[in-house]
DNA sequence: TTGAAAGCGCTAACAT
DNA sequence: ATGTTAGCGCTTTCAA
């Protein structure tokens, strides 16, 4: 270490004065320190001291608005503690996640991580990384196995479900996500126990499962138009998939609420300013990040919490003007908001 | 080192095998191996090598969809090659874009940058990491200092005020990203220089300067409005400026085309959905980011380039509906895209 | 091909 | 408070 020689002491106390331990010599170090530009070595003390303070952050898709607020979050927490945020990119493909996952391990000393799927492969090798490690949006694994921060997905989707079916419907499209992510199962769930509350039984043809992307939503939003008997309203499960079927209402020009009334999970940038608004399920995004930050840093400063954390947080229906009551239903809607029943003919 | 043991071989051979050269007992090596579910150390190969096998890429705003996409783009690419990515985001924050890059050097082979400003302190700091450097979307430092990937700000700003022009206006107001910064200044000159080949001198209430955030382009759309004699036409610099000033015009209920045409830079999400849909200055963003990482690449695995590289890509005018004659202009508009002129009364 | 050994840059225990 | 030294886990000479 060529700054001890410079500053005439031996490397253990440039080491030690480094570290903000008392040296006598302060003031020579921090000379040879400057006039060297001297950086200590990541790799040699992390190869020392086994850790290195770096923090995984895997999400399932990086342009999803939802998840780049939730890694937002999460990096505003991280601020403060002295971690290195390291964000990757898993496309919703549970290979990738493996190979990322595993381009990970011996690099981070805490993981943040929105699984693909709920598939319980990946749970053993998540716990051989031997980290702490805190789920975002989805579970994984055995209920409870890991730290968590998640949505009310199931009490959301409902939600949406009664809102439309107060409004008259009863042939309700569903355009769900994958039903092996916790998302996708649980507001899958949360709508056809919604549905099957309103006793309305529902038809296979109704019900359309995306990939929660945008082409998938927009695919299956033409299914659900296509149909001898269309559907007079339409749930999407997630943001992307929303962002799909409204563009395939306007490229076949559905009148909204008009002809097909809207609900999607998830706001978008643009919800409000849409022609009518966006009405949807709204959560917390930038929150659900902090929190899982919040939670990841207290495992990995302080001591682990006993046992794993289950955060649920809620979500509110957002009513904007995307709905209407069904077309023919006999209840037509004057100007902007207001719904007249005037009976049936 | 275990695995040597219990596969009977010196651990040189473990690493000599675990690096592709010919070993005699591989298979019992490999066998080890899975056995004891062995796993390099980062750290103490990258203390070795002296590399990381790590590419920092920084970006002014993650939730900013063109850098949430350059970013996709750069990780699609760098999928095939063995690098780990680590991605920080400094804020549009000069003081922020300080620290991350202080906290990556040393943890990086290469860097993908988009520099919060043009200033020079960065620049210095920037070479002193010693690493291949390719810079997304703003230069930094003296002209060809560094590999850059940028569109053409100058020439896309002036199509867009050319466009504006042609269709009658006189008085554009211009929402301009911060001057330091390059997209800011260029196209901020592009849009003056345009400006001033039609004729027109440009007051200098009608040039605001933002932030190239939300809040900054409502508050400056806010101000554009509230003048005496109000634009006729906006211009804004970026997209996140222009959901801001879309949101402006929807709280104050300016009508658009009608009372007030507004082109931006960066389509957005919904821009085709929007009622009336969103002209704007379009541009390639995954691609950037894909060549960027291409680059980098080039310099990290091949020889570096004898010299810095820049390459400029081309801008689209992609018109929709949000631009027509000035309001009182004498020009009126019939359906949804013809411009027919009745003369001045 | 293989094993022994040096050393990457740092920290921590030990001795002074 | 300071210097000496061992060793973190790996790669790479150098001999054999």
């Amino acid at each position: 270490m060529d700054v001890a020689a410079r500053a005439g002491v031996s490397i253990a106390s440039v080491s030690r004065h480094l570290r903000g331990h008392n040296v006598r010599r302060a003031e020579a170090i921090d000379q040879a320190v400057a006039a060297l530009a001297y950086r200590p070595s990541i790799a040699a003390r992390s190869l020392q001291s086994g850790v290195t303070r770096t923090i995984g952050v895997v999400v399932p898709d990086i342009v999803n608005p939802y998840f780049a607020a939730v890694v937002k979050g999460a990096e505003l927490v991280s601020r403060g503690a002295a971690y290195t945020l390291v964000l990757c990119n898993t496309d919703e493909d549970p290979r990738r996640e493996a190979k990322v996952l595993e381009s990970l391990d011996g690099r981070i000393d805490g993981l943040l991580l929105g699984p693909v799927t709920e598939h319980s492969e990946t749970t053993e090798g998540l716990r051989q990384m031997g980290i702490p490690i805190v789920l975002i949006d989805r579970r994984v694994g055995t209920p409870m196995g890991f730290d968590c921060v998640l949505v009310d997905n199931h009490g959301g989707a409902r939600r949406a479900i009664e809102y439309l079916v107060g409004l008259g419907h009863r042939r309700i499209g569903l355009i769900s996500g994958p039903l092996e992510s916790t998302p996708g199962r649980e507001r899958h769930e949360g709508a056809i126990s919604a549905l099957k509350d309103a006793g309305i039984e529902q038809e296979p043809d109704l019900i359309q499962i995306g990939d929660f992307r945008t082409p998938g939503g927009y695919q299956a939003a033409l299914r659900l138009l296509a149909l001898s008997r269309p559907p007079t309203a339409i749930f999407a499960a997630n943001n992307m998939m929303t962002v799909g079927a409204l563009r395939a209402f306007h490229d076949t020009r559905v009148r909204v609420p008009g002809e097909l009334s809207f609900v999607g999970f998830d706001d978008l940038l643009l919800g409000d300013l849409l022609e009518p608004g966006l009405t949807c399920v709204d959560r917390p995004t930038e929150e659900q990040g902090a929190l899982a930050m919040r939670l990841l840093l207290g495992s990995l400063d302080g001591r682990p919490a006993s046992e794993p954390r289950q955060i649920i947080m809620e979500t509110t229906l957002k009513v904007r003007g995307s709905c209407g009551p069904p077309r023919g239903s006999g209840v037509v809607r004057f100007g902007d908001g207001d719904a007249v029943a005037l009976g049936r003919r």
